[in-house]
DNA sequence: TTCGGGCGTGTAATCGATTTCATTCGGCGT
DNA sequence: ACGCCGAATGAAATCGATTACACGCCCGAA
């Protein structure tokens, strides 16, 4: 493959200046530019870019480590993030942890090898094995989705909370009394974070959450099957079942339909993060819809701030309910406020973090 | 961050000895090796893959262009290439095309900068955007799914005839005389090759494709349905549609529902490629299932084979009908034939290709 | 005319590893 | 005792770019 040293050649001056006319300084003259553009083309040049990065030390990559490419709700993530991370001029490699903190680690270990210049993260696991190449600060990292308490770095996620308030009144009103969740492993944020928000809620209607009503998940599809099935097999099953991400709802859906039950019928099923496939399933699911797209485009901002040493924003977008009929008829009357959610726009200053000091 | 210098130096020990202990080099004398060891470890020393890549010409990172990360098949594609390339001892680089030529461009130019070690690539376009790299030699190239008619250069692909033909069959035992297909794109294989099919085990039928039951689709969700619409409005309208990828078929299902429509009472639906959300839409989808695991181990290990120096195989799987309800109950009779597909394990010799001859 | 200051250019150092080549040293055969 | 050989090591070249520094040249000011 044809070198820079070739291309000087051809044109017939120094590689300083083949390289000087590539990237665009000022103090090389017209003739010598096109000499050298022509001989590029003629040559068919691409710049070396491991050599490149080696001596800018900078590779113009990010890193997005996820926890599953499976799960829809991440694969559009990355899709998003791939897109903003473009049009910054940046390129950005994949890790896929599939919720297995060894693999995370290796992954985060590979692509900082790689010196990628930024780190897009979704923890698998809320320990720190990640912290101590994160902690050492020397490249810069965001926390995506979900986050691990001890980190100073700038966080991107979507809040819940909201709409799993609404949620709760749509199930209240709707005359579900006896509801059951599956939530999320313990070791992730938003594992936690989604069943607490649901529990709060439902105390303010005055709903119980008995032990037996809270299932152990780990955000698979399998894991929503077995926690629903032993739902079904209690003397006084929920009326409805809320699982804290998609895959585990399609679990859901696999034991009633197994058991030969109807959604909403027998059981109402409700989920977290909404996916284009809940508009047709056997029912309609009704479901909370992150902001993917303005949370992928956030926290590529946010790192690419971080690492071009501008102050970086921590952000806080709402999820928003989407009212189905896996939980029963919507109400036939007046449409229900939480219809009318807003789109999601909100942000939040992030306090100064030691990232940012890093750079002051 | 600390370099082999300092470890040479912490060591005690030259650069030269570093590197050789650290790449398992036999003459290293077990003393200075436990030194340079324990000096890494000290220092928290990571090799840096930018300098070790430059100096080796090898990244071990291979590229993986896909049409659509977005389409349930490909990212289960691309879990399973990235797995098989980790086992093997490599990572990779997915670059999505989004089924945009210009893309797909983009991102076989950034990996070939980056100086992957190979490339796999499910084609968007049909003609040669990425040939001029590829047929340049320097790259190993191997193509998955998709292929384009011109390169020669290993092909990974599943052949869906058999499936398709099972597929009528199936059709045709349910009484259904008026059959509608949605055509991917021309301009690649797999448009072409699954509408082929289609007409061919028709015609053994004795059974007809007019043109207005012939939709022309990209492969998206969008063009299904609106190809959809299309045949609803026609006089009379097909009895089932067929859809030649998972997303086109989503859109189908929409169109149906949007009208009012019942699937299949009113218009039965079948889909090329089955993802797990077929077993729950409503109604379950009969759909021609790839064995996406295998194939893209074969990939990956084609590619592999290639970089390595070693003679690479095409291969070619059979597909599989998975027969559900979206096209009218199943026989209650005996269990059709087609319930009974074997697994995919065919695998054909490839004739030799440039590619090899180069290593040879 | 002479000198200073850009501008355009080239030479060479540099990034952090691997690898060739030469050198040293110790052991062993004769 | 001598010489030879292999093992262990280090110095330096190398990969392909970027860039600091120096140089030559031309132009305008003194």
């Amino acid at each position: 493959m044809a070198g820079i040293k070739d291309v000087a050649a051809a044109a017939g001056v120094s590689v300083a200046t083949v390289s000087r006319a590539l990237n665009g300084h000022p103090s090389v003259s017209p003739t010598a530019r096109t000499r050298v553009l022509d001989a590029v083309r003629e040559l068919g040049y691409r710049p070396n870019a491991v050599a490149r990065s080696l001596r800018t030390d900078q590779t113009r990559t990010l890193g997005l480590v996820i926890s599953d490419v499976m799960n829809p709700y991440f694969t559009e993530l990355a899709r998003f993030v791939e897109e903003e991370a473009r049009t910054l001029g940046y390129s950005v490699i994949i890790g896929n942890a599939d919720e297995r903190p060894e693999l995370q680690d290796h992954h985060v270990r590979t692509l900082l090898d790689r010196r990628i210049d930024g780190l897009l993260v979704s923890p698998a696991d809320g320990r720190s094995p990640l912290a101590p190449d994160a902690a050492s600060g020397a490249t810069p990292v965001v926390l995506v989705d979900r986050w691990v308490p001890g980190l100073d770095v700038p966080v991107v996620r979507a809040d819940g909370t909201g709409a799993i308030r609404d949620l709760v009144a749509h199930l209240h009103g709707l005359g579900y009394r006896r509801v059951a969740v599956i939530a999320g492993p313990a070791a992730t944020t938003t594992g936690r974070e989604r069943v607490e928000a649901f529990r709060a809620a439902l105390r303010d209607h005055g709903l119980p959450l008995p032990d037996e009503y809270l299932g152990q998940g780990d955000f698979q599809a399998d894991s929503g099957r077995r926690a629903t099935e032993r739902f079904l097999d209690l003397p006084e099953p929920p009326e409805v079942v809320f699982a804290t991400d998609n895959l585990m709802a399609l679990g859901a859906l696999d034991a009633v339909r197994a058991r030969g039950l109807r959604v909403p019928d027998d059981i109402g099923v409700a989920a977290f993060d909404d996916i284009p496939w809940f508009v047709h399933t056997d029912p309609p699911v009704t479901a909370i819809a992150q902001p993917v797209a303005e949370l992928a485009r956030a926290a590529v901002r946010a790192l690419v701030d971080l690492i071009e040493g501008r102050p970086p924003q921590s952000v806080t977008l709402p999820a928003r309910l989407v009212v189905r009929r896996s939980c029963g008829e919507p109400a036939c009357g007046p449409v229900p406020a939480v219809e009318r959610a807003p789109v999601a726009v909100a942000t939040a200053e992030a306090p100064p973090t030691s990232q940012q000091r890093r750079n002051e």
